[in-house]
DNA sequence: AATTAGATCTCGACT
DNA sequence: AGTCGAGGTCTAATT
């Protein structure tokens, strides 16, 4: 990895075009040859940035009819698919490169996988009367979070979301309009989430799907009461 | 912005819970105080982040009866909300500080909002017959990017995306069903975008929603060729 | 390669 | 502060 504080400017074409004039800020070129460019404010995301894989040419930048050196430098990016990122750098105030580890991968736990988890086993938490029928029920155009069947024996499809938005709504929507005919008949929705956007709420209702709201620590709490007692 | 190269673990607590082995890492501490990590693989986005606001303090590690310093340092970094993101620092390979300019804004061009801008001016470009009535025409659920009436009188509600997918449908039916019977009656849907997934094709065809595509060099082009002649 | 759905999404605009 | 829509979304999983 290689850590270059300069003034310059930055400019990318591609997928749309854009322009930053000269300024110091940090640029990093990583091992795969990706290149950040970032600033002290903002956060997280750089302001400009090329993934690998992606190749740079770096060269003088000649000024003049006698082409003298200007001493300015610029660096050429660019990728298969024809973006190119042009970083003309004109004062170089710090340059250093530095061997890291390949990284040991990142350990994730909580995410919406882990609140399907839960419920596939305490389904009745959703409503008293489920009964799982299978956990990533397929469909031709993907699994439904939950299959189960009712107090009624009729078919409920359960979709799990961390925050439910619109297009939660259209989603199970979508599995409901393959699951109906499928399973020959009525299947009700339920939508699950920790929390609701207002607008989801509103399509939700208008399409007679139920919103279920649950709250993650008290699922938990209910798990370890569970294991408790067994 | 201060730079860190060191080998750490990090845990992040908050919306979810990460763990990061003991590696060489990239360590950035922000004028605005967030703090990113990084590896050299990978790209683009930190392997763990704190965003501004955050506060940060800088303790050392003992360790045994006497309390003795083990020359290890932790990063304790939380945020309001109680996230917390803790870096364990066994040994640190470079630190260094440096003053970045405060960045003067990034300049974009070529987005979505430019093709609505240009669009809204040559709508013919959509349809011929088309008029517009209004870009930005206001539902109870968003406004529509471009509300025009055609050769008959009627109404024609045109979505534009740069990329067309399955979202962009669902968006303009929702609009459409609003605005039919606010308009009171018959209100076509054009999609149009730069590119479209098969699957937009497919389901704007079930609904009997146009899909028009237009070249952006085109576009400009037209554009162009009409302010020279004028 | 293409498609789908998630993300500690982030970011900006608007209310 | 909350909501909503867009993103050079990115990213991983699956077909």
């Amino acid at each position: 990895m290689r850590l270059v504080i300069a003034r310059c400017s930055v400019d990318y074409a591609g997928r749309l075009s854009t322009h930053l004039p000269p300024a110091v800020r940090l640029l990093i070129v990583k091992a795969d040859g990706s290149v950040l460019v970032h600033t002290d404010d903002g956060g997280y995301k750089p302001l400009n940035w090329m993934s690998a894989p992606c190749t740079m040419v770096e060269e003088p930048v000649a000024e003049g009819a006698d082409g003298e050196d200007t001493g300015w430098r610029v660096w050429r990016i660019t990728n298969r698919g024809g973006e190119t990122m042009t970083i003309t750098v004109s004062e170089v105030l710090h340059d250093s490169a530095h061997h890291l580890d390949p990284g040991p991968g990142l350990v994730k736990d909580g995410v919406e996988k882990q609140l399907q988890a839960l419920l596939s086993e305490r389904c009745h938490v959703v409503r008293p009367d489920l009964q799982l029928v299978r956990r990533e029920y397929p469909t031709d155009i993907g699994p439904v979070d939950l299959l189960c069947r009712d107090g009624d024996g009729g078919y409920v499809a359960v979709e799990i979301k961390r925050r439910a938005e619109i297009d939660g709504v259209e989603q199970l929507t979508r599995y409901l309009s393959r699951l109906r005919p499928a399973l020959g008949g009525n299947v009700e929705g339920i939508l699950v989430a920790l929390d609701f956007k207002p607008q989801a709420r509103v399509l939700a209702a208008e399409r007679s799907i139920a919103c279920v709201q649950v709250d993650y620590d008290e699922l938990r709490g209910v798990e370890s009461a569970f294991l408790r007692l067994f």
